[in-house]
This record gives C-alpha cells, sequence and structure tokens, in this order.
DNA sequence: GCAGAGCGGAACGATCCGTTCCACTGCTAG
DNA sequence: CTAGCAGTGGAACGGATCGTTCCGCTCTGC
C-alpha cells in the first residue's frame, strides 16, 4: 500500500493540476503558493512540473479548452439541433469549462497550440449554434454564447457545488430566454468585442472614451 | 471664465467622484493613483476630501445604494406590476448600479448608514419583484433578483456606452426567459448565499469542502 | 501683500508574489 | 546493500504594487 516515490510523485501530478484548477476557478489572480498549499505540496513539486505560472495557467486553459470540445463533440452527437445546443451549453457551464478558457485571458501569454484548439472549439460551438438557430429568437448570434457563458460564470457563491446548482437554474432562464421573445436588441457582440482579453494593452483595466 | 480656487476646489469634488466610480465601475481593485489620474489631479486632492481609500469606496457605494433606491421608487410608481419590475431591473443594469454596490462588497469596511440603505434598497427590491411575480415563471424568487443583476455586471467590453447596449441586449434574454417556461430547477438562492462577499473571512478567494 | 488653503507628486514602508536555492529524504539501480 | 540522485519542503530574495504621508509650491481671498 506504501507507494514509492515515483508513484507518488506521478500521483502528484494529478493532485496538483486538479489543485490549480480548484484555485484558479475561485480566483483567477491567486498565487502560485495557494496552489501548491491546496495541494499539499511544496513549492518546489510545483516548478519541477512547471516552468512557472504562465506554464502552469497555459496547461490549464489548455486542459479547459479540451474539455470544451470534447462537451461539444459529444453535443454534436444529438439528433435535434435545440437539444444539442442546450446539453452543450449545459454541460460547459456544469464543467465551469468557461473559467477555465475565456476567463483566465490576459493572465498567462498564448500559445500557437492554443490558438488552434481555440479556432476549433470555435467551429464546434458555432455549428452548434446554427443547428438550433431556427428555433431561437431572431438576432440571436453565435457570438451571443461566449456572453451566455461569461454571464453564468458569474453566478458564484463560496461552496463550489452549490455555485453549480444556481448555474444549472440560471442557464435555464437564459436557454428559456433565447427562444422566447422577439428580435434581440442592440448590435450583437462582434469577433474583437469578445477577444479584448487577449490584447497586449493594459492586463484587466478598462478605458472608456 | 477663470475660476477661483474654492470653485476648482468644489468642481473637483464632482470630478473625482466621477472619476472614481468610472475607475472602480471598471476595475473594483484598481489603485486609489489611477482615480487621482483619470480625475487629472494628484494624490493630494484625494486625501484632502477622503480619509482613505475605504472611505473613497464607501462613499461610491452609498452613492450607489441612493442611485438604487431611486430606481426602485420610480419604477414602483410604474401601473402594472411587471412593466415596473422591468423597468426597474433596466434601470439598474443600465446605470451599473450593481457593480458600485454588491461588487464592491469586501474592498471597505461597512457603515451602518449604508446598511440601513442597503436595508430599505432590499425592501423596495422584494416589493417590486412580488407586485412583478403573478406573471413570472415557478419557483422565481425575488433572490433571484441580486443573482441576475450580477449576471448582467459579467457582461463587459472595453468600451462603456457598448457595455451598456451589450447588457440591455441580454437583460432582455433574462427578462423574456423569466416569464418563459416551467418551474425553475434548483433550490432558490438563500439569503446567506448572497451576502457572503461581506463576511470577515479572506477577501475575495473561495472555498470548496 | 500675505497667510494659508489647496495641490502635485516624490518618497516611504508595508505587503504580496513569483522564483530560486539549499538541505534533506528515502527510493531504486546496480 | 549502498551510493547517488530524483523529488521535495519551505525559507529567502528581489521586484513590483499600492496606500499613505509629506514637503514645497501656487495662487487666491481678504
Amino acid at each position: 500500500m506504501a507507494v514509492g516515490r515515483t508513484q507518488q510523485a506521478a500521483r502528484n501530478n494529478d493532485v496538483i493540476l486538479a489543485a490549480a484548477r480548484d484555485v484558479f476557478l475561485a480566483d483567477k489572480r491567486a498565487p502560485i503558493s495557494a496552489v501548491a498549499e491546496r495541494a499539499g505540496v511544496g513549492i518546489s513539486a510545483l516548478y519541477r512540473r512547471y516552468a512557472g505560472k504562465d506554464d502552469l495557467l497555459r496547461t490549464l486553459c489548455q486542459d479547459g479548452l479540451r474539455h470544451f470540445i470534447a462537451e461539444a463533440e459529444r453535443a454534436g452527437a444529438i439528433d435535434d439541433g435545440w437539444d444539442a445546443f442546450e446539453a452543450f451549453l449545459r454541460g460547459v457551464v456544469d464543467a465551469d469549462v468557461h473559467s477555465l478558457t475565456v476567463h483566465l485571458a490576459g493572465t498567462f501569454t498564448p500559445d500557437e497550440q492554443l490558438a488552434a484548439d481555440a479556432v476549433r472549439a470555435n467551429a464546434l460551438a458555432v455549428a452548434l449554434f446554427e443547428r438550433a438557430r431556427p428555433r431561437m429568437r431572431a438576432g440571436a448570434t453565435a457570438a451571443d454564447i461566449t456572453m451566455l457563458l461569461e454571464m453564468c460564470a458569474a453566478v458564484r457563491v463560496p461552496d463550489t457545488e452549490r455555485t453549480r446548482e444556481l448555474r444549472r437554474r440560471y442557464v435555464t432562464v437564459l436557454l428559456d430566454g433565447l427562444r422566447a421573445g422577439g428580435e434581440l436588441p442592440g448590435p450583437a457582440p462582434a469577433v474583437g468585442e469578445l477577444t479584448w482579453r487577449w490584447n497586449p494593452g493594459q492586463p484587466t483595466k478598462t478605458q472608456n472614451r
């Protein structure tokens, strides 16, 4: 039952990644020491695996993107267009994947692998949206998905499981609101308005005028 | 046309408060120097008026609460219950009052005056909700309002005016989603789940398990 | 004119955080 | 069986950030 050093090390791989996910999900600006503490390991164990904070966050984001893609592919297999879209959205919200991808933007420097995954993820999401569009209210756009996910990610209480419950509640409101009602007001989000976080400008500030 | 020193000082009162609102709306963790810079004044001009960052934030929050109350009272005068509720929600979202009140929680130490205003604001909001409830889907609760506002506040792009436009778009989705559909899933938020930010615990972290 | 209110911004000290470094431990290869 | 080293914990360091203070200047209101 006593595990060897190498096995323990291998296990730490997962423990650390899980801890990092928990910590950065809760607060994307969390210090790296919080990850080590939560994982129950020293800081060295972290730096043995990742070149730095950037590297860890990038790995986490890539992991999130893979989940996103997997979720989209699984939902894509559903026959009915709307059901597929709904399953996709609920799956992504349930896994809190948004907090691991878009939300982490700006906290680390991107990557080509990451960019490629992002393109693929986006294509899948757009496809799912298009299949559901016939039953959606007028004016809805695939670009709206990002914003809807952003809104769901904003629902947060201290307890993780309770957060999930509450998000299921409000994603229901959003989904029903996407079908009911007339034409959506205001121009839909443009592409550039969804990716501004990646811009080289100031970190998390916002500018007016 | 050249204003005197005292008039200039009086004007700075408003300039500084407006700058503070803009800056902390964009990023609640913004440094105080950013406020001075945006107002085009030195840091001294700030500290002449406010005892410290806490004081400034508290003033800002109180200001926001007053806006909230005013919005609720204005909407309360509308005859139709649902129309009143809708006007209230749209008004609050438009003024971005949520970012000035709930969102600022935890960044400064409360106040009795503030607590009293908060109680009054909550009472008004609940009253508006109750009047609209007959036309709302089953299971909706006044406690949901806070969460809906939180979701709207999460919609954010660099440009302030564009942010408002987008929020109008999504508040429409939410409002329509509040009427359509069957019973809402999951337990509604409890009171304690909405006020956890004020707790004495760790600043902005989140705990699991 | 002149006292001082109001102000700009440099300077300071506290805190936080990413990263490095070193001593130690106990497995594992041979 | 043992020597070497992968893996580790955590203290220490240096840089960055930010709230607050302070000093010298300006320009007004009397």
